[in-house]
DNA sequence: CTCCCGATAT
DNA sequence: ATATCAGGAG
């Protein structure tokens, strides 16, 4: 076992800093939440939120968006980059929910990551931000990176940080602890140029600092 | 391991 | 100008 008193203070840290950690996604229910992390993939948030307002008040159901060419799916969801393969994503996705769920979402984990396109990240993301179902840690480039600096995991597989970042703290706080250490990772951990001089963890970070 | 697209940091 | 970046599929 690891040296769990020191990740308790920088879990408490955390939770200070970022009690109430949302995502920046905008969404009114789980299947919107569901398209928005497929397009979210090297994009950010804003514009995702700028295609879905136009996509959803289009097609507020998989059904509609299966009624859209794969052409004018794709000049849709253009602007988030990767385009083809996330219209693609997003077609199949929704040809899932309709044959399988009745247009609706899935409940469990385990379902989720058997939708075309959809991984353990997005699965975690979506099912914890929209359904409160706590089944994971969504684990993406922040959350491995933040994680590692922080010296909460040393594990270099998605999979391993995870099950790593599960035994700091209850499930019912999994997906908070994924959206806080996201934000973290955006604002002040960020990939290129950290800015430790204002990072609130700096007194329990082992990260060396930059500057 | 490569491919996918385009925005942004360097 | 160019390298980096993200997540999942193949």
């Amino acid at each position: 076992m690891r040296d769990s008193a020191a990740a308790d203070k920088r879990v408490e840290a955390l939770r200070r800093l970022y009690p109430e950690a949302s995502l920046e996604l905008v969404f009114d229910n789980p299947f919107q939440l569901l398209i928005s992390v497929i397009l979210s993939a090297q994009c950010t948030d804003a514009r995702v939120n700028q295609v879905t307002r136009v996509l959803f008040s289009r097609c507020p159901t998989p059904q509609d968006i299966l009624a859209l060419s794969q052409e004018e799916l794709e000049e849709m969801v253009r602007p988030t980059g990767f385009f083809r393969n996330k219209a693609k994503a997003v077609r199949a996705c929704c040809q899932e929910l309709v044959d399988r769920y009745g247009g609706r979402v899935p409940g469990t984990l385990e379902e989720f990551v058997r939708l075309p396109g959809v991984g353990r990240k997005t699965a975690a993301m979506v099912l914890g931000n929209a359904l409160g179902v706590h089944e994971g840690i969504a684990v993406d480039t922040h959350v491995k990176r933040v994680s590692q600096r922080l010296g909460l995991s040393s594990a270099k597989t998605p999979e391993k940080i995870e099950a790593d970042l599960m035994q700091l703290l209850p499930r019912e706080d999994w997906t908070w602890f994924s959206n806080a250490l996201i934000l973290h990772g955006r604002r002040v951990c960020k990939a290129r140029k950290p800015d430790c001089q204002a990072c609130g963890l700096a007194p329990w970070c082992p990260y060396p600092d930059q500057a």
